[in-house]
DNA sequence: ATGATCAATATTGTCGACAATTTAGCGAGT
DNA sequence: ACTCGCTAAATTGTCGACAATATTGATCAT
């Protein structure tokens, strides 16, 4: 998500190398939901001291990746359904505002390339059977392209970097459905620009909340059938609890 | 906000400490929008060495308080009416959210202690002519209330932390009106209550979303008249710009 | 007077060491 | 076998020092 040409101009802090990595670290699961973080063992890995892990270590409390305890140390997030049903609540409301923005501030650039995007989407879909629909980020992902369309600072920052890396948290370790709703989703993408390039606010935010939701409601449904294996083992440690 | 009683019993780190004293003293203007941070100056003036202090800097800059940019430093975030917006627009889907949740999930015991919250509002906007209505913070405040009953842990600490200290902020800084919508504000968090009682889940959403624009709006009036003398100094700076 | 250059100073980023706290392992007692 | 107490080791929190970078002020040239 940090795609902005200038910013790669500048060189990263040692802290704020580590806090991607151990972010990145994190969502793909190499560092585990739940599991202890050890500042010696994390600052030998990267060949750091662990002053900038630290720094690191607050940021990613910062953005809920991470739990943090005096004197006792950091853990990874424990991954809870009740947890990602919450976060698609949250994103829903958002990412309805988003669309309500960009209905009133889209430059006719964006609403071409918007366009361009579902394009390019539509053959993705023809080519792979919809597999590959949910595997874009950045600046090919059309929720992104929304939202930075926007022109709400704030509403970016939040949805972009907090809320985005909690959101592939759990797509990846989930392993969230990608081709069940392909073409449906494709054509709810189809109708926000719609309303977007019309200017209909309401329309805009009913339409992307209800995209949204459709989501949250396929993965409550798949939480709930047992479909997915690995949907299971985390339904199962839920239990427990 | 921190108000847990268990939180309490627990020692904080010096740079748990340094980073509540720093939001504070941001929050209240002893430490001016825009103006440099100096981490010797600091840590000299608490009394630590830089590497908590240095935490504590990465945490605010988390929140949005202050900006870090390597090599250079922090500095306190300056203050915009844009961003003022923004944030407004966000919290009125987030809040319309919590609402909705809440009306969802509420208790009897929590609708009963709304009750009550609001026979006291009503004594108090008798007592001091509606100066005291949006003073109260914490477990005294109405939307406090609400968003905790919306069980939705992601979103009370969205609410709560981040977006809770810099809505103080601005409001310190604006000097944001206290009494002109007092009646009608306190009218409308009865129809919200009412809504929440009556497991309206649409209509609690659709009044707090109302409520919350209606604040909104009012603020936007008050900086588009001028009347304020604080925000017409900080007009002024937006025009420089 | 203005702008460029350079050196001194201050600040930021990081390091390794020390103090405080927690954890893990072992032995003794029941 | 289980529990408790103790000690050593590991970890966390903080400190002060050093290296790298930025800022400031003085001097010189135009």
């Amino acid at each position: 998500m940090e795609k902005s040409p200038e910013k790669n101009l500048v060189q990263l802090s040692l802290s704020e190398e580590i806090f991607q990595k151990l972010r990145e670290a994190i969502i793909v699961g190499e560092i585990p939901s739940g599991s202890k973080l050890s500042e010696p063992a994390l600052a030998k890995r990267y060949g750091i001291s662990r002053g900038p892990l630290r720094e690191a270590l607050s940021r990613l409390e910062a953005c809920s990746l991470i739990e943090r305890h005096p004197n006792i140390g950091a853990s990874v997030v424990e991954l809870s359904q009740q947890r990602l049903i919450e976060i698609y609540h949250i994103r829903e409301v958002l990412e309805g505002l988003a669309a309500r923005q960009a209905a009133y501030s889209i430059t006719q650039p964006e609403i071409t390339g918007l366009r361009g995007l579902l394009e390019q989407h539509k053959v993705d879909i023809r080519q792979d059977n919809g597999h590959a629909y949910f595997q874009k980020e950045g600046d090919f992902d059309f929720h992104f392209r929304i939202i930075q369309a926007s022109k709400n600072d704030h509403l970016i920052s939040l949805l972009c970097n907090d809320l985005y890396y909690l959101h592939r948290l759990y797509r990846y370790q989930f392993g969230m459905p990608s081709s069940s709703r392909s073409n449906a989703a494709f054509k709810e993408h189809e109708n926000i620009v719609d309303a977007i390039e019309n200017r209909d606010v309401e329309l805009a935010e009913i339409l992307m909340r209800r995209h949204i939701k459709a989501s949250r409601l396929n993965v409550v449904k798949q939480l709930n059938s047992g479909i997915n294996d690995k949907i299971i083992s985390y339904t199962k440690k839920a239990t427990d609890k």
